[in-house]
DNA sequence: TATATATATTGCAATATTACGATATTGTTT
DNA sequence: AAACAATATCGTAATATTGCAATATATATA
């Protein structure tokens, strides 16, 4: 036990459920605050606005990427980060979906 | 170390996080999706939806409530469940902020 | 009141996550 | 080539999550 029984969830409730979980962490979520701020994608930088050492920070990059969130491109000597649109459009759409079937439902319980 | 650093964060960036976690495991995906097929809040009959345990579902039930993303109400002798709003609107709303800036710039980068 | 039904809690084992120091890797600059 | 800079990986300790059997709690019904 302790290890999430993947098998037994479509593939769709496994998708989004590895995109929500990309996002459970705040440094996560700063990370992706912090690349909509800047104007580009950012290069570098990214060490600097966390209050986290250099590895746990890369760990969370690749966490972010490997749920497709972001994307990065070697550029010389450092890694240019962005927001990966896909990735986040897939999971914005289960908010809307969700939201636009309450919207119908409303008043209808509870 | 192995907890997170949630002191290093703002409120919003760890209220985000934890309603994202909460949906960052396939049956908590699935029971909100069945929370949302079925026409009005279910009483009962979530266990026999999912592959777990009855102390299982109760876990993820009590997870999802918690986070604010559902709540539930004493029916005699079930419990009726019900998807939050509020919950659902917060974290749906980092979304749409995220893609809206992101419609701005697009083409800017990458 | 006794029994059945629905849900919650406890306790525990297996696994996953978080964090970081130390080190490796890769590209840049002198 | 040597030194530097940025990022990734390894190893490991602390903590959290997942899952379920066993048990508890609460309401319903015979």
């Amino acid at each position: 036990m302790g290890a999430t029984k993947t098998d037994h969830f479509t593939d769709n409730q496994n998708e989004l459920a590895v995109l929500a979980k990309a996002l459970g962490h705040p440094a996560r979520i700063a990370i992706m605050e912090y690349l909509l701020k800047v104007d580009t994608c950012i290069c570098g930088d990214i060490v600097n606005e966390l209050p986290l050492s250099q590895p746990t920070v890369s760990q969370h990059l690749k966490e972010l990427k490997s749920a497709g969130l972001i994307k990065g491109s070697i550029d010389g000597n450092s890694i240019c980060y962005c927001i990966n649109e896909p990735g986040l459009e897939k999971i914005k759409g289960f908010f809307e979906h969700i939201s636009a079937h309450l919207e119908k439902k409303r008043n209808e319980c509870c």
